[in-house]
RNA sequence: GCCGAGGUGGUGGAAUUGGUAGACACGAGGGACUUAAAAUCCCUUGGAGAUAAAACUCUGUGCGGGUUCGAGUCCCGCCCUCGGCACCA
């Protein structure tokens, strides 16, 4: 017998696949297709990581048995180019980023073939590839001409250390997420896209799609659809003279209901009214000087955790509450930004907690105009208690004459308040507690509902009738009494230890007194809408798209600036606009792209009026060439269009998109809000890019740690491959955990799975053909496996399918196996092991590749067993097992059990008061 | 603080979604082969107890309650770990 050494036959395989063109996807065929993605690399210089195969394997198991299964398929690759490292590289040594990044390429690309993916490398992009870049442009243009791209003079995050702006997507805990280098905001003129236009469409349509539900939610919370209400509030300064007209400050709020507690105003720094408004602020100077602190302040420093509220009084304004024509006071803070909503906000200090604290600092009034559902008066009970409920920030009042505690709470603390009555009434003692109207009697060891007949019986016969009044009962005359109770002046004494946020009664509302949230909203809606001072509306989290980089490595925006004619677009027929040639790729010291010193580069004619101009020197952010590459591998070589409008028509969406989860909500909603556009201009077929999404958990270092340089923990796929070869390789990382679990690499675990692919070599040497029969126990495992692998390779359960395969395997060694059962395997570990596989497959006889085998199918019959054995419990607990045909009556399953004589024994003579069968599961037997 | 995932042997992890907890693999211990080692093969391996040996008994899925004939799985209350977001009115 030959050894085993993949050195030799992985490198042969895979030069034989090449050869005969095996993953070559045929265009519209007429076969069935699917198109498998993944997230293609960035070509970066440390070459493959092992996080890369977790994601590229799982899809070529699949994308290589769906090919078995008829299916013309899809599976291509490509290079995400563009970047921020070979720039540095480039700025550093000189080198153009072009030569270093095609390096890269060279070395991913022998890595990825010596793993045996199933990639039609015929189709392979480059997002730095001019030819593909022209469409990256192309579609900036027709975004341009739709009014979706659009320059402003803005806040922007700029990282002190790269010297470029970023979108807040790239800023990590106040840091630049490349470089770790300070953010502070600063102003300049950037290029941003409208994805905030398409907003709804991309919440929306999540339900056309198959996305992991995980993905989806963080999607639809990065989104961040709220529904409010604008409510404008007149302005007045002191100075100002009858009947001249007052300003509107309008705010937005997700609680209108909440309108009659608004105790002040707070305006962002950035707010206009500060200007608008500076003669007549008292105060300006000091106000002035708050404004210019507020700007300097870095990303860190405004998103600081600890930080305490401050904020400052803008003397000489009131407000008037649009409800009750109060004057209220107006002050400018910095925890208003003034990039949500009017960049204004109504100060409700009783039911916002920000708007509490800053009410505490300021000493501003605390309105109550919500009462919780849960509130009641507790008798009977110990002083200790009122500890906890500071602790559990329950608003409580004790009333010295009649010993009551009056609580008020929030119903998600129902539970809490009756564990620790419980804990704290004496053994003979009774609370009671009202909530919602209910009385709850409650003891050491119980709780009564006295709504519940028998348990209001149950309460009596422990506390006595005495205690316990019929009319206790009676709900509705309980619950009216309560109502009343609300609205007991008692709860003015209440001091709240914090904001009240949830859902309750309005309160000192005036016409919304006793309206729950959700009408009090309502009403109060169609009362400013018919005054005419506010309306309903909708308000995003979700920002537009920062689209500038002061960079020289990416792709240049087609813009010209003209003096007369503004920004103009590149002809088309002048795409690409391709970067020049430079000896630096450094940003300019006023913080220009490095392109804006391309002197010949830069200055052209206006291509509508002629007169001198100069190019946009920006360049676009390393999103945009991802936002459409699955397009271009439908036809990457087209030169009249980013892609044949059939092919797309075939190819298009995307059956399934695998990649990480740290780019579900920029990568993965940038190119959904893309392509959404261009299906509305007609480019593409389908409005969602994507049918399903799924994702792989990051593989960690042995030590448990992220995997990182510094920690000197990275594992490199070379040596693996070196040492152990690339089926090994392939099948340890399937084999190593979940697949959308975070789990540590383990080099042990990787000598396990060589072991294994040894002895499946061994036994394709050694197959004993004199073994033949179609009851014996191995074809049925061989079905039973062929079952599980076709259906567990669907749900990604990579981890299993490897130990189904062991058993089988181990079965395999111990009774011998024939080629017949030998070849059924050998087929459905193909896909996982395919080096190896064809390999074994060639040893046996055949001229064909076995990827153009047809999937195999099990048989139903064997999969089904005749005889099971079955757990016999007695009161639960396992005592014996019986072997019973199948479909046998319970009747004579209940005889047989009963003569088993362990059974016998445990149950003695005692008699049975249950006897449950489950079939095919389990007997218990009760006694 | 909010959202999400998770907590099962010495380790990575299984468990048909309420039905024999610990599959499969690693590691460890013992044995065979060998002059020896490596490789390979065989046995043992959650914990405790019992026995000459076996059958056997108890206990056990982060903690405390509950529902159920039966709970790793469902409900209520807590604790811890990891990931994401973070003054979004």
């Amino acid at each position: 017998m030959k050894e085993y050494k993949p050195k030799e036959i992985e490198p042969k395989w895979q030069k034989y696949w090449e050869d005969k063109e095996l993953y070559k996807a045929d265009d519209l065929s007429p076969k069935p297709k699917y198109y498998y993605l993944i997230e293609f690399p960035y070509p970066s210089a440390e070459g493959l990581h092992v996080g890369h195969p977790r994601s590229y394997t799982a899809l070529d198991i699949l994308a290589r048995k769906k090919r078995m299964q008829g299916f013309n398929v899809l599976y291509p690759i490509g290079w995400d180019a563009f970047g921020l490292p070979a720039e540095n590289y480039a700025i550093k040594t000189g080198t153009h980023p072009r030569v270093k990044t095609e390096e890269n390429v060279q070395n991913f690309k022998r890595q990825l073939k010596a793993l045996g993916y199933s990639f039609d490398w015929s189709r392979e992009i480059n997002t730095t590839d001019p030819q593909y870049y022209k469409w990256t442009q192309w579609i900036f243009l027709q975004l341009f001409k739709k009014n979706l791209a659009y320059k402003a003079k803005m806040d922007i995050n700029w990282c002190t250390a790269c010297n470029v702006g970023l979108a807040n997507e790239e800023v990590v805990d106040g840091k630049c997420e490349r470089c770790g280098g300070e953010v502070v905001r600063k102003e300049r003129e950037q290029w941003l896209l409208k994805i905030t236009e398409y907003a709804d469409r991309l919440l929306a349509d999540l339900d056309k799609v198959d996305y992991w539900e995980k993905i989806k939610k963080q999607q639809i919370d990065w989104i961040g659809k709220s529904y409010g209400a604008q409510v404008v509030f007149k302005i007045k300064s002191s100075t100002m003279l009858k009947g001249e007209h007052m300003y509107d400050l309008s705010v937005y709020t997700t609680r209108p209901d909440t309108l009659f507690g608004a105790t002040f105003m707070a305006v962002a720094p950035e707010h206009e009214l500060i200007e608008k408004f500076k003669h007549q602020i008292d105060n300006h100077e000091e106000v002035k000087d708050y404004v210019e602190q507020a700007k300097h302040k870095s990303e860190l420093e405004r998103t600081n955790l600890e930080k305490v509220k401050t904020g400052l009084e803008l003397h000489g304004l009131k407000a008037i509450n649009p409800v009750n024509d109060e004057e209220i006071p107006v002050f400018t803070a910095d925890y208003v930004l003034a990039t949500y909503g009017t960049g204004a906000v109504m100060a409700v200090p009783a039911h916002d907690q920000r708007d509490y604290e800053f009410a505490h600092k300021y000493n501003l009034p605390v309105k109550e105009v919500i009462r919780p559902y849960l509130l009641g008066a507790l008798a009977g009970c110990d002083k200790a208690i009122e500890k906890e409920f500071k602790k559990l920030e329950i608003a409580y009042f004790y009333h010295e004459e009649s010993s009551v505690y009056y609580i008020e709470a929030d119903v998600k603390l129902k539970q809490s308040i009756f564990q620790l009555i419980k804990k704290y009434i004496s053994p003979n003692y009774y609370a009671d507690l009202w909530i919602n109207g209910v009385i709850y009697i409650i003891s050491q060891s119980d709780i009564f509902d006295l709504h519940d007949k028998k348990q209001f019986k149950k309460a009596q016969e422990l506390v006595g009738a005495m205690e316990i009044p019929q009319e206790y009962a009676d709900l509705k005359k309980i619950q009216k009494e309560w109502q009343d109770f609300i609205f007991d002046p008692i709860w003015d004494q209440v001091a709240l230890p914090k904001a009240y946020e949830s859902d309750g009664f309005l309160v000192n509302s005036e016409f919304l007194n006793g309206l729950g949230l959700q009408k009090a909203t309502d009403k109060i809606c169609d009362w400013l809408k018919k005054q005419g001072k506010g309306f309903r509306t909708t308000d995003y989290h979700l920002r537009d798209w920062v689209f500038s980089r002061q960079r020289y490595w990416g792709e240049p925006i087609p813009i010209i600036i003209c003096p007369k004619c503004g920004y103009v677009p590149v002809p088309e027929d002048d795409l690409p606009v391709k970067l020049p040639e430079m000896k630096n790729y450094r940003t300019t010291k006023t913080g220009d792209s490095p392109l804006a010193l391309a002197k010949d580069w830069l200055n052209v004619a206006c291509p509508q009026c002629g007169s001198r101009s100069q190019r946009e020197t920006d360049t676009m952010p390393q999103w945009a060439g991802s936002s459409w590459y699955f397009l271009r591998y439908v036809d990457p070589h087209n030169d009249q269009a980013l892609a044949d409008k059939d092919k797309l028509k075939y190819w298009t969406p995307v059956d399934w998109y695998n990649g990480g989860m740290e780019h579900t909500t920029l990568h993965l909603l940038y190119s959904r809000f893309w392509h959404k556009f261009l299906y509305d201009i007609k480019v593409v077929p389908t409005p969602e890019p994507y049918a399903k999404r799924t994702s792989h958990g990051f593989i960690l270092g042995e030590d448990g740690e992220k995997m990182s340089k510094s920690r000197g923990n990275v594992i490199n796929p070379d040596d693996v491959i070196k040492e152990y070869g690339a089926d090994t390789f392939r099948v340890y990382i399937m084999f190593m955990g979940p697949f959308d679990q975070a789990t540590p690499w383990n080099t042990q675990g990787v000598v396990g799975v060589r072991r294994f692919i040894e002895k499946v070599w061994q036994i394709g040497h050694n197959l004993d053909n004199k073994k033949r029969g179609n009851d014996d126990d191995l074809v049925r495992l061989t079905h039973k496996t062929i079952q599980q692998i076709t259906k567990q390779t669907e749900s990604l359960d990579l981890n299993t399918c490897v130990s189904a395969f062991m058993i089988l395997i181990n079965k395999y060694q111990e009774e011998g196996c024939n080629s017949e059962n030998f070849e059924l395997f050998l087929k459905i570990f193909a896909p996982l092991a395919p080096h190896v596989c064809e390999e074994l497959w060639s040893n046996l006889g055949h001229q064909d590749s076995i990827f153009l085998e047809a999937w195999p199918e099990y048989d139903k019959r064997l999969v089904k067993a005749t005889v099971k054995e079955i757990p016999v419990q007695i009161n639960g607990k396992v005592r014996s097992k019986i072997f019973i045909a199948e479909d046998l009556a319970e009747s004579a399953v209940k005889e047989k059990v009963l003569t088993d004589e362990k059974v016998k024994e445990w149950l003695q003579d005692k008699p049975i008061k249950q006897f449950i069968y489950v079939k095919d599961k389990i007997i218990n037997i009760v006694i």
